[in-house]
RNA sequence: UGGCCCAUGGUGUAAUUGGCAACACAGCUGGUUUUGGUCCAGUCGUUCUAGGUUCGAGUCCUAGUGGGCCAACCA
C-alpha cells in the first residue's frame, strides 16, 4: 500500500503518542458501541470506519458492542439490523459483546461502591432531585438521603434488585460532589428500577445500570484501549474516569475515552430520534427508504460500501463543527459506480422518432459495449427498428450551436447505431411535439468501419426501440430536505424544511436486456445516471431506483442562460 | 452570568509538533471522447480579531469575538 504516508488524524496522533510512551501494539483494542434502538446512519458509518479503520491500521481487534442498558427502547430486531449493516460495510468484528453481559459485574461493583460509602439510594422524586441538582451556573445541594447508612443502602439496593419497589421510588446514586462545575458529577444516577423485559436478559433484572456506570466498565472488561465517542460525551469523561478509578487494577490496561465531532450531512438529518419521526409520520416508507441517510437506506438506494468508506475517509475526523456537503458523498458513489456498472440504455421521458427510410417490418441487433471503463464486461446486443424513443429533452425544433442534440435539419448519432437527421415533426393541438420524423444513413452503422461510420457528429443520444422496449417503474429521488441545514435553525423545526417532492415515480422504457435484472443489480443508464433494482421489483413489474445522476454540465450551461 | 470544547479557501480535512500553508470535493478554462459521463491539462481561492514570545507563529501565551456542549430514572 502507498497509504503509509497518509496524514494522521488527531486520534491517530494520540495513539502514536501512546505507542511511543509505552503501549505495545498488542494493547490496542477498539470497539463500535451502538445502542440497539434504531438503525445505523451515515454518522455511525463514520464511527464504524474510524474504529474498524484503526483496527485495520494497527492490526488490532475491534469489538461490536451493543450498549443495551435501556430495555424500554431496545429490540432484537435492531441488533440484527446493526449487525447486517456493519457486515455490509465490509468489516469484521473480533467479538460480539453486550453491555447486558456485564450486568452481574456491574451490580457487584455497585455493592462495593456502597460499602465504601461512595453510593447511596435516593428515594426522592426525579423533580426533587432535579431541583437539588442546581444549574450550570449554580451549585447543587445535598438531598435528604445522601447520608444514609451503608447498611440501609445495601438493604434498599438489594430490595430494588429483588423487585420490591415500583419504578421511580428509588435510584442508586454515586456520591461525588453536588457543587461540581460539571453537572454530571453532581451525584449521577447509577441504577434505576425498570420493570421491563430485556431482549436478552428477559426479566432476570428489574434494575438497569445507566450509561455512565456501564460504558467505561465495559471498555475495561473488554480491555479496550481507546474508547472513541462523539463530542457531546466530553463532559462524561470526568465521570468515566471516576468510575474507572473505583475498580481499575494496576495490572490491567486502563481505557481512555476520546471524543470527536459527529459528521453532519447537508440536506438531511442524522439523529435517530429525527429519523424515527420521519418513519413514524410516514414521510418515508421505512428506515430503509432510499431517501433515508441510514446505511440500509443507502444500500437500497444503490450505494456501495466502498463509496461510503471512501467518503468517510475523505471527510476524516476532527473536533470542530461541520456540515459536509452531500455532493461529496455523491462524488464517491459516482466514482465507484463508474468503474463497476455496465452501461445500458433507457428512456425515461419518451418522444417517438420514426426513421422514415428504415423498412417497416425490419429490425436488427446492434452490438453495444457494456463498459468503456472495463473491457472485461464485454458486450451485448440491442434491437434497433423503425420506431424508437428518445428523451423529450433531446429534441428541439430549433436551437443554437450549443445544443448538441437533435434539431430539425440537424444530425446526431444514435449510440451504438446510426446517424440520423431530423426532417420534420408533428404536434398535438396544444403545440406539444408528439413525434419526430428522421432519416438515417444506412452506411453510418457503428463499428462497421465505413467512412460514414467514422464520421464525427457532435451529439450522441441514447434510445430504445419502441417495439422491444420493456416498461419499468422508475423511482427518482430528490433530497429529503430543501434546506441545507434543516437542523441548524433555532427558531424553526427541521420538519418545516421537508421536501414534498422527494420521490417522483415514473415509467421508464428500457432496452430488453434488462428484463432479467435482479434485485440489487446496478447499472448506468447512459446519459442519465446510476440505477439499481429495488427490493420491490418482480419479474413482472421491474422497479428501479435512481441512485444518483451523472455529473451534468449541460444542466449547468442551461442554468446560466 | 459558571465550567468545558472548538475556530485554516465555498465545503471537509492536512501541515514532518515553531521552519516555504497542502489534499480532495465544489467552481472556472481548455483538450480527448460514439455518454454534455469518464479521463487529461490548467486555474481561482485559505490560517477569526488584537496584542505578546521568537530570527521565525496556522501551531505557543494573553485578551476579545463567534460557534458548540452541560441542569433525562436516555445513550
Amino acid at each position: 500500500m502507498s497509504e503509509t504516508k497518509k496524514a494522521l488524524n488527531f486520534i491517530e496522533h494520540i495513539i502514536e503518542e501512546d505507542l511511543e510512551k509505552g503501549y505495545s501494539n498488542d494493547d490496542l483494542r477498539f470497539r463500535f458501541p451502538p445502542e440497539p434502538n434504531g438503525y445505523l446512519h451515515l454518522g455511525h458509518a463514520s464511527s464504524i470506519c474510524l474504529n474498524f479503520g484503526l483496527g485495520e491500521r494497527y492490526d488490532a481487534p475491534v469489538n461490536l458492542r451493543f450498549d443495551d442498558t435501556n430495555p424500554a427502547k431496545e429490540e432484537k430486531a435492531y441488533v440484527d439490523a446493526i449487525k447486517r449493516d456493519v457486515e455490509w460495510m465490509g468489516f469484521t468484528w473480533e467479538k460480539e459483546c453486550y453491555a447486558s453481559d456485564y450486568f452481574q459485574e456491574l451490580y457487584d461493583w455497585a455493592i462495593q461502591l456502597i460499602k465504601e460509602g461512595k453510593a447511596y439510594v435516593d428515594s426522592q422524586s426525579s423533580e426533587a432531585m432535579a431541583e437539588q441538582k442546581g444549574t450550570p451556573t449554580e451549585p447543587g445541594v445535598a438531598g435528604p438521603y445522601r447520608d444514609r447508612s451503608v447498611e440501609e443502602n445495601l438493604d434498599l439496593f438489594e430490595r430494588m434488585k429483588n423487585g420490591e419497589f415500583e419504578e421511580g421510588m428509588h435510584v442508586l446514586r454515586a456520591k461525588i460532589d453536588m457543587a461540581s462545575p460539571n453537572m454530571l458529577m453532581r451525584d449521577p444516577i447509577l441504577y434505576r428500577v425498570l420493570k421491563k423485559a430485556h431482549h436478552r436478559t428477559n426479566t432476570d433484572w428489574c434494575i438497569y445500570p445507566m450509561y455512565d456506570w456501564t460504558h467505561g466498565q465495559s471498555d475495561y472488561l473488554e480491555q479496550v484501549s481507546h474508547s472513541l465517542c462523539t463530542l457531546e460525551f466530553l463532559p462524561h469523561r470526568e465521570l468515566y474516569d471516576w468510575c474507572l478509578d473505583q475498580l481499575v487494577s494496576k495490572t490491567k490496561l486502563r481505557p481512555k475515552q476520546r471524543e470527536f465531532a459527529r459528521r453532519n450531512l447537508s440536506h438531511t438529518v442524522v439523529s435517530k430520534r429525527k429519523l424515527l419521526k420521519l418513519v413514524e409520520e410516514g414521510h418515508v416508507f421505512g428506515w430503509d427508504d432510499p431517501r433515508m441517510p441510514t446505511i440500509s437506506g443507502l444500500r437500497r438506494r444503490g450505494y456501495t460500501p466502498e463509496a461510503i468508506r471512501n467518503f468517510a475517509d475523505t471527510v476524516g475526523i476532527a473536533k470542530r463543527e461541520n456540515l459536509v456537503d452531500v455532493s461529496l458523498l455523491e462524488f464517491h458513489v459516482r466514482e465507484h459506480l463508474n468503474k463497476i456498472t455496465p452501461r445500458v440504455m433507457a428512456v425515461l421521458n419518451p418522444l417517438k422518432v420514426v426513421i422514415t427510410n428504415y423498412p417497416k417490418d425490419e429490425m436488427e441487433w446492434l452490438v453495444a459495449e457494456n463498459s468503456p471503463e472495463d473491457e472485461s464486461l464485454g458486450s451485448r446486443e440491442v434491437p434497433f427498428s423503425r420506431e424508437i424513443y428518445i428523451e423529450k429533452e433531446d429534441f428541439r425544433e430549433e436551437a443554437n450551436r450549443k445544443f448538441f442534440r437533435l434539431k430539425l435539419g440537424g444530425e446526431v448519432r444514435l449510440k451504438n447505431g446510426y446517424i440520423i437527421k431530423a426532417e420534420s415533426c408533428t404536434k398535438d393541438t396544444e403545440g406539444n411535439i408528439t413525434e419526430v420524423q428522421c432519416t438515417y444513413d444506412p452506411k453510418s452503422k457503428s463499428g462497421s468501419g465505413t467512412e460514414e461510420s467514422l464520421r464525427k457528429v457532435k451529439g450522441t443520444l441514447h434510445w430504445v426501440s419502441v417495439a422491444h422496449a420493456i416498461k419499468a417503474e422508475v423511482r427518482i429521488y430528490d433530497r429529503l430536505f430543501t434546506n441545507e441545514n434543516p437542523d441548524g435553525h433555532k427558531d424553526r423545526d427541521f420538519m418545516e424544511f421537508i421536501n414534498p417532492n422527494s420521490l417522483n415515480t415514473i415509467t421508464g422504457y428500457l432496452e430488453p436486456s434488462l428484463k432479467d435484472a435482479k434485485v440489487g443489480e446496478r447499472f448506468q443508464f447512459q446519459r442519465l445516471g446510476y440505477f439499481n433494482v429495488d427490493l420491490d421489483s418482480t419479474p413482472e413489474n421491474l422497479v428501479f431506483n435512481r441512485t444518483v445522476t451523472l455529473r451534468d454540465t449541460w444542466a449547468k450551461i442551461q442554468q446560466k442562460n
